[in-house]
RNA sequence: GCGCUCGUAGCUCAGUUGGAUAGAGUAUCGGCCUCCGAAGCCGAAGGUCGUGGGUUCGACUCCCGCCGAGCGCGCCA
């Protein structure tokens, strides 16, 4: 209806030019809109006012003249000019009707589009580093993440969602240190572990897991652990020196094989724990992407040469820097240390090119807290010969923690945080992802542990999910009461339905499909859960004010149909959300 | 100090990319179950859109200056 609409308004602004009553060159772009009030009619035109600068002539007097060459349409009651020059379009009400019919025999195709038919995008998200669980403020990420491939994906993208594994890298190394000090420890070595040491439970728990399987095979006594290793921060010395001494000593001490060996055990039981969790929570991924594979692979030093190749590499006190500042960035940023050791930035480069050359474009969902990272990399993927629009970077805020009132301080490496897997189970999935993807990503949220825990009712899921079971509830009783729905002579009747909180639901469900595509584009997964919170109102409005099942069998059905075209309308949005849509509760 | 994100009802947040009288939830107050589920509905009250300028038919939205919050500014990842 609106692309029709706008049809209309170019016809008659045509008709006009040719008459010379409006100039040949105007480029406007003509916005039509849904009105938020409607005494306003359906659809709004601010045409007439965007005119008015250039022809110089009174809004009103433009309006006019272009509702006057509007060809007719059944569907158009009448049309009015308001102040200050707003062209309102009113529909005939029973047009809007179709929609009914429209969902129930699209059914879950209901909204979808072919927006982004042929585009490949990849999205990665989460990619947190498997050096402990995943907690709340990962939650975000996953949800958000998750949600806006669920929102491409509908609108036609052909979507791979991917976690990238930062499974090489210092931060690796002190965690299977740390976990080859607890392993120690159970051998009973007495040792002072490092305050810069990983200090969860969870380092415990597999420490014990390579005692049980290989017993006393990685055993060493504490004075040769610690020879020559230099003081940590208690004792006077520099806790980066100390851990990284550390690193060192265990590689030595253990062969390469031992090493990577509980390397290992501590990465695949992390990265496992992750997986079933995200898994639990409803995020799936096309691919679990490893950082170490770009090493073996030479991707990294492919990458590398290409930058060189560029002429945007340069040596200086004894590593090799990338120029990024020709691109914009605030400083040039190393890519190969003078140790000869590539940067994680160094991988980063190769991780997105092999992206783009794999045809995907990319979306890369970060916590706010990585926003300084960008130029760099578009500033890479430019100098390597990328078009840089090809990535998108979108920032999640971090969600401040309270519990009782006070602010709370999470930190993986201390082990003090609140896992992912105990709000889950408190609150349950999803209300989880409900609340998650509420606000809008760039938004502070403010997460009062106490509140989503202590009161999960309050979640305005269940006013969505409410809806829902309601119908189902509705088409129960219909049965218990031995009455009848035919779906096509509800279909037939649909005229009947003229009370208004029927014309609202039903303009509600007309603006589904643009409110999708809309969320979609935007990577706005809350404008979906505005709609559906929106939608539930109306639909429990009506559900209030008048009585589905009635004798008279016409009227009947043809509510009945409109009740379940609203149910599925619910079921299609909540479930991309990530979010059932249960018959009961 | 520089950069990024943000500031809207007591609290938590929307605001259709510059449109009409700034909206929801929650908290407070008042109504609604003989009736398909009251996890619901209807109503009241609640605002200098941080602040001061500017741009125009029109600004919560765009530009500039302040105030305030969070984050970033490593040969960490």
């Amino acid at each position: 209806m609106k692309t029709r609409l706008t049809a209309l308004l170019k016809q008659s602004m045509g008709t006009l030019q040719k008459q010379g009553a409006l100039p040949i060159d105007l480029a406007v772009n003509i916005k039509l809109e849904h009105t938020r009030d409607n005494s306003h009619g359906d659809f709004a035109c601010n045409l007439a006012m965007v005119l008015a600068k250039p022809t110089k002539r009174n809004p009103r007097e433009i309006a006019q003249l272009l509702i006057d060459n509007l060809d007719s349409d059944v569907n158009i009651e009448k049309v009015e000019i308001a102040d200050p020059g707003f062209i309102n379009f009113f529909l005939n009400p029973l047009s809007q009707h179709q929609v009914v019919s429209t969902i129930l025999e699209k059914g879950e195709a209901f909204g979808k589009s072919k927006l982004g038919t042929g585009k490949k995008v990849q999205v990665e998200f989460v990619s947190a580093n498997p050096t402990g669980p995943l907690h709340v403020g990962h939650g975000r990420g996953a949800a958000y993440g998750a949600t806006v491939s669920n929102l491409l994906g509908a609108i036609g993208y052909e979507v791979h969602r991917e976690y990238y594994v930062n499974d090489a890298g210092r931060q690796m190394d002190i965690l299977a240190t740390s976990v080859w000090l607890r392993y120690l420890e159970s051998c009973d070595v007495q040792l002072v572990f490092p305050s810069n040491g990983y200090k969860g439970d969870y380092i415990l728990s597999i420490a014990s897991d390579i005692k049980a399987t290989h017993g006393d095979l990685f055993c060493s006594n504490a004075q040769d652990v610690f020879e020559n290793v230099p003081a940590d921060e208690p004792g006077g010395g520099d806790k980066e020196q100390h851990i990284d001494a550390l690193i060192a000593r265990a590689k030595s001490i253990l062969s390469d094989a031992n090493y990577r060996l509980i390397f290992d055990a501590a990465l695949n039981s992390i990265l496992g724990d992750i997986r079933t969790d995200l898994e639990d929570f409803g995020v799936h991924y096309d691919d679990w992407f490893s950082e170490r594979s770009l090493m073996d692979s030479g991707a990294i030093t492919k990458a590398i040469d290409r930058l060189k190749a560029s002429g945007h590499m340069y040596e200086k006190e004894g590593a090799w820097w990338f120029k990024s500042t020709d691109f914009g960035d605030e400083k040039d940023r190393v890519v190969i240390r003078d140790s000869g050791q590539t940067t994680y930035f160094a991988s980063d480069i190769a991780y997105h090119l092999h992206t783009l050359e794999r045809g995907y474009d990319i979306i890369d969902v970060w916590g706010a807290d990585h926003h300084g990272y960008v130029p760099r990399v578009r500033a890479a993927l430019q100098a390597m010969g990328a078009d840089p629009s090809r990535l998108k970077v979108l920032l999640v805020q971090f969600a401040v923690l309270y519990k009782n009132g006070e602010k709370m301080q999470m930190s993986t490496r201390s082990g003090e945080f609140v896992t992912l897997r105990t709000l889950r189970e408190k609150v349950g999935s999803d209300a989880a992802r409900y609340f998650y993807v509420m606000r809008k990503a760039e938004q502070h949220m403010d997460f009062d542990l106490d509140l989503a825990c202590s009161e999960s009712n309050d979640n305005p899921l269940y006013y969505v999910q409410y809806a829902h079971a309601r119908v189902c509830s509705v088409m129960k009783q219909l049965a218990e009461k031995k009455m009848s729905y035919t779906p096509s002579i509800g279909l037939e009747n649909l005229a009947r339905l003229t009370e208004q909180q029927e014309l609202d639901l039903i303009d509600s469900l007309n603006r589904y499909p643009e409110k999708l595509s809309q969320a979609a584009l935007n990577y706005e997964p809350h404008q979906l859960s505005y709609y559906l919170r929106d939608l539930a109102n109306n639909f429990h409005s009506y559900y209030n004010s008048h009585q589905f099942l009635v004798d008279d069998a016409a009227l009947c059905s043809a509510r009945l149909a409109l009740i379940n075209a609203c149910k599925q309308v619910l079921q299609n949005g909540l479930k991309l959300l990530g979010v059932n849509a249960p018959e009961s509760m």
